[in-house]
DNA sequence: TGCATTCTGTAGAGCGCTCTAATCAATGGA
DNA sequence: TCCATTGATTAGAGCGCTCTACAGAATGCA
């Protein structure tokens, strides 16, 4: 039961080993009678290329990695969804790691990555050291989605966090509200330029004396906890959270408080997962392109990649920004005043 | 800029290729001296081994690669879970693909795991047809979890969805509830034997006549519609939908309508996922111990892949179906009489 | 001391494919 | 008719590693 080989096939045609690759590669250097011949041995043998032959014959893959987080978030499969879709398009396959969370193990995913030879690497809301992901794109093209980092050689897609908060803060502040508690995401990806872009915002509308940060994490517990922190003194009339896990973990707290969102309280998530969008919930949010910064993402993978296979010069890294936009659902209300 | 290569390691070390190549496997057949020096030289030069060349000439990979149907579904990331742990102390690597939810990608997937020559294959949810995945399961060890099929060949891990059907009967009839509807998942995995669970429990419960089975699939929406086609006629006192998506429609559009959870209508979800958790929604549902079955699917591969190698009659597959369990929570209450 | 045994290390033939350069037949132009 | 050109095919040398002998040194035992 020894698969079938490229050299097998060969035999059963008659013709060379290299013309049966031609074949199977869509060489224009077959003739048509050569060609049928060969497929037909081929299907009739069931012959299916052996890929780690050929990727080592070919220095080659065709196959891009892309290296997820955390596969518990909604946020990474519709980044996924995107790559998916520009990669095929394109030709390349994909294979999927995760980090599950955690640096050691997105390390571990690169490092199978590098060692596999793939073509490209897609990193995702990756939390690794900038220093690491630099070294790993000095051997290969990669580029980095949803978390900026500032180096010539890694290219980022990120959407602009700082404009995202503002948004934020203006639907808020074009409701009537002044008094607007920032929930924070403390170091989860994109929850920094969140915090200062919410700032900026606070004080550009002249209520930065208002402005209050909570520090929390990207978890619905950390959410629920910050309201909990916030009941006992004077109770703002807005939360602007980091995520819309936060978001939902503080509807809850408050709730529980026997406030009502949003007529005692409004808030204004982040990310705009599915989570939000459930009607149930219909958390208002700030909104992120995502499948078209996996497709982007994929595009400036595409870019290096082939500059690189040209044996030109590395091309400077891309650092492309998307526009956020507010979703406004129904967890945002006019201040009674 | 070539990349560094075992024969570049063996010259900087002054040994042969192939006591490089022990030393790389950690093999206890060389000596402590060389073993350092070689370890040395190594580092020095920062070689890393190319696993297309080595699994090509060794002919295993040490990975297996797991198909999971749909990336937006939180209930495959916990069985992923599962085989992470499994495999990660096993020693080997896991790459993921994603089906995308329809059959041609995970097809697709599928191919390029065999090309690959992974040494072994776990499916998740899989909706491609037995005859198909038999035939894969006949070129390389493969298991199917969460979702039977009836084979010799492929071992499968499942929950017992009926079991899981009578439980939440169960627990509804125990709270006084007899007037109990079904929303159905349509072709979505474990829909069927759910629906026969619930069919055959409210017959044993002797309120077959109050029996029946709204269709839909497993959507929010869905749920939402089959609540809307409700709404016309008498209501029922509770509800038991085929997944917690569907639930969460349908206690959407109930509200909506006026009705009260759990007041006026309870409902039961399945699959307790992290949206059934959330404490703004609270959902009592049944549970499937998704993470050991992701960990039993990696033993059973396991097995197989051993006794693969060792040239072993193919083991009889396993099928292992495990114990649901229901989570009561805040969307069922006793019934007013 | 002699011989079997164990321990280390190495040569060299692949693994299944690609790719360059070469071969050979057919074609066309002068 | 001859030679350059084109088109189709192939030989053969790798790609970077593993693995099966096998060889030589060191050890044990009688």
């Amino acid at each position: 039961m020894r698969r079938v080989t490229l050299e097998d096939v060969a035999a059963e045609a008659g013709v060379s080993r290299a013309l049966v690759s031609l074949v199977m590669r869509d060489s224009p250097r077959v003739s048509r009678a050569s060609r049928a011949l060969v497929q037909e041995a081929a299907t009739k043998m069931g012959y299916r290329p052996n890929l780690m032959a050929r990727n080592l014959a070919s220095r080659r893959t065709m196959t891009i990695g892309v290296l997820l987080n955390d596969l518990h978030n909604p946020w990474f499969a519709e980044i996924a969804d995107g790559i998916f879709a520009a990669a095929d398009a394109a030709g390349y396959r994909t294979i999927l790691g995760s980090g599950r969370r955690s640096a050691v193990h997105e390390d571990q995913v690169l490092e199978s990555f590098l060692a596999n030879g793939l073509d490209g690497i897609v990193v995702a809301g990756c939390r690794l050291a900038p220093k690491r992901i630099e070294e790993v794109a000095k051997e290969v093209p990669l580029v980095s989605v949803g978390r900026a980092i500032s180096s010539d050689i890694v290219s980022t897609v990120t959407s602009d966090d700082r404009m995202g908060a503002r948004l934020a803060v203006q639907h808020l502040v074009g409701l009537g509200h002044r008094h607007i508690v920032h929930i924070d995401g403390g170091r989860g990806a994109g929850a920094a330029p969140r915090r200062s872009g919410y700032l900026a915002a606070m004080k550009d509308f002249g209520i930065g004396h208002f402005a209050r940060v909570i520090p929390a994490d990207f978890t619905e517990q950390a959410g629920a906890s910050a309201v909990n922190a916030m009941l006992t003194g004077p109770m703002p009339t807005a939360l602007f959270t980091s995520n819309d896990l936060l978001a939902v973990g503080a509807l809850d707290r408050l709730e529980q408080a026997g406030l009502d969102v949003p007529s005692d309280v409004s808030i204004v998530g982040y990310d705009n997962t599915s989570l939000a969008a459930l009607h149930h919930i219909s958390l208002t949010t700030v909104d992120q392109p995502r499948e078209q910064m996996g497709r982007v993402a994929f595009t400036a993978l595409l870019t290096s990649m082939t500059s690189r296979d040209s044996g030109d010069p590395a091309p400077k890294a891309d650092h492309v920004v998307m526009s956020p936009a507010l979703i406004e659902r129904r967890t945002t209300r006019r201040i009674d005043s």
